[in-house]
DNA sequence: GTCTTTCTGTAGCGACCACTAGACAAATCA
DNA sequence: TGATTTGTCTAGTGGTCGCTACAGAAAGAC
C-alpha cells in the first residue's frame, strides 16, 4: 500500500488526506493526490460520528447508522477511517480535545486545586447541557453496556486517569500548603469524580468500598452545620 | 387460554406457577396443577438472570446469554417470562425490593434528612461494592446505551423518581425547621442524587444547565474554610 | 486519447439477534 | 388405560449486525 503503515489485522490502514498535508513525494515536489479524490469532507463527518456516538454510545451507534448521519457509503467509511472501532476511537480523541478539556485546562490555568474544581463544576454544568449537541460526557456515557472488552478498558482508564489528576492536583496544593495538611487528598479527589460521575459508576470501575465510604463521609460535609 | 389475561400482541402471557400460589378453580379446591411440571424454579432463574441483566446490562445481554446462566431453553424462557423485555421488567422490580431499597428504607426510618441520606450514602458505599455480585446500582447502569426506549424511559423515571423522593423528605424537614429556611431543597436533593450518579447522568436525563449549577455551587461546600 | 490510481455504489457475506413452529415428554384427569 | 394439558427440545425463522468483493466512476500522468 502507498505508505509502509498497516494495521495488525493485514487490513491496509485508513488513509488520510485531508486539505492540509497532500504535500507528498521525497523532494517536497507538490503534486495532487492521484486518483479519484474523496467526495466528502474527513473532519466534519467525524465530527457527525463523534454526535452519534455521544448520542447513543458505541454498542448502540450501528455501522448503517453512521453511514446514514455521515451521509457516505459503507465502504468510504471503511477506506477512510479503518472500522468502527478505530472511528470510534478517534472521535473519543476529537472529543477529549474539542469537548472534554475544560477539567484539564481549569486544572493548569487557576492557582489552587479548590478553584480549578470549582471551575470545573461550574463549567461542567454549562458543557453537560449545552444546546446543539448530546448532554452528558462522552467518555462517561459511551462505555457503558458495551460488549467490546477493548473499548471498555479504555475508556475506564480515561476516567480513572481523570480522578488520579484531581488526586495529584490536591496532593500539591496540600504539600505546598494551599490546603490542610490532614486533608485525605484521594478522598477528595474521588469527591469531585462522584459529582461528576457518580458512585456507582466508580464502584462499576473498581473502586473499594473503603474509597467509596471515605467519599460518603466527605460529602456529608455540604450539610449545615445546626 | 388458562386465565383471561392476554397481552396486547396477541402472545399468551406468560404464566406463573410458583410454589406459593397454585391453588386453582373457583371454590377453592386445591388442585395440583395440569400438565408436565416445569423442570426449574422460576425464582433461581430469575435471580440468575437478574444477574446478568446486572452485570451487563439490558442491550448487551443476549438471550442466548440468558438461557445459559438460567440452565434452561429458550421456548421455556419465553413460556415462563414472556418475552426480554418482559424478564428485565421483572428482573428490575425483583432487584429495587430485594438490593435497591436501602435508600427508601432509610427515608422512612430515620428521623431526618441528613440522617437519612446520610446513611444511604455509607449503605451504598458497601452495597454498590458487595462482593459475589455485580458492583453499582443496576437501575442506574443497565439502561445506558439502550435502544430501546421504553426501557430506557422506564429507567430514566425511576432515577427521577428516587431524585424527587429525597427532595420531598428535605422539603418535609426544612418545613418542620429542622433544616434552615434558607435550605435549597432541590439542589440538595440533586446532590445526594449527584454523589449517586452523577452530573452527567442527570445531564443525559434531562437537567437543566440552572439545576448543575445549584448542585455545583452546593457540592463546594465540602471544601475546608481556610 | 490511454493507463494507472483511488474512491464510490451495489449487493451480499457469515454471524448473531430476538423469537418460535412443531414434535416429543411428562404430568393430571377420566 | 387413553385423553388432555403443559413444558422442553430441535431446529429453525426473518432481521440486523459489522464488514467487504467487485464493478464502475473520477481524478492525474503520459
Amino acid at each position: 500500500m502507498v505508505s509502509g503503515e498497516e494495521r495488525e489485522g493485514g487490513r491496509p490502514a485508513a488513509r488520510t488526506r485531508g486539505g492540509a498535508e497532500r504535500t507528498a513525494g521525497a523532494a517536497g515536489r507538490a503534486s495532487r493526490p492521484r486518483g479519484r479524490p474523496r467526495s466528502f469532507d474527513r473532519a466534519t463527518a467525524l465530527e457527525k460520528a463523534l454526535m452519534a456516538f455521544w448520542e447513543r454510545g458505541y454498542e448502540a451507534t450501528s455501522v448503517s447508522d453512521l453511514t446514514g448521519v455521515m451521509e457516505i457509503g459503507a465502504p468510504s467509511l471503511y477506506a477512510a477511517f479503518g472500522d468502527k472501532r478505530s472511528l470510534f476511537d478517534e472521535a473519543v480523541r476529537f472529543y477529549g480535545e474539542r469537548y472534554g478539556s475544560f477539567g484539564e485546562r481549569a486544572l493548569a490555568e487557576e492557582p489552587t486545586a479548590r478553584a480549578a474544581v470549582e471551575r470545573t463544576l461550574r463549567e461542567a454544568a454549562a458543557e453537560y447541557t449545552a444546546p446543539g449537541r448530546p448532554h452528558g460526557c462522552m467518555v462517561i456515557h459511551a462505555a457503558a453496556n458495551c460488549s467490546t472488552p477493548e473499548v471498555e478498558e479504555s475508556l475506564r482508564r480515561r476516567r480513572n486517569a481523570n480522578i488520579a489528576a484531581y488526586e495529584s492536583r490536591i496532593r500539591a496544593d496540600v504539600d505546598a500548603g494551599r490546603l490542610p495538611p490532614d486533608t485525605d487528598a484521594a478522598a477528595l479527589a474521588r469527591h469531585t469524580g462522584a459529582v461528576i460521575q457518580g458512585m456507582s459508576q466508580q464502584a462499576r470501575d473498581g473502586a473499594t468500598r473503603e474509597e467509596l465510604e471515605a467519599l460518603a463521609e466527605i460529602a456529608m460535609a455540604v450539610w449545615p452545620r445546626s
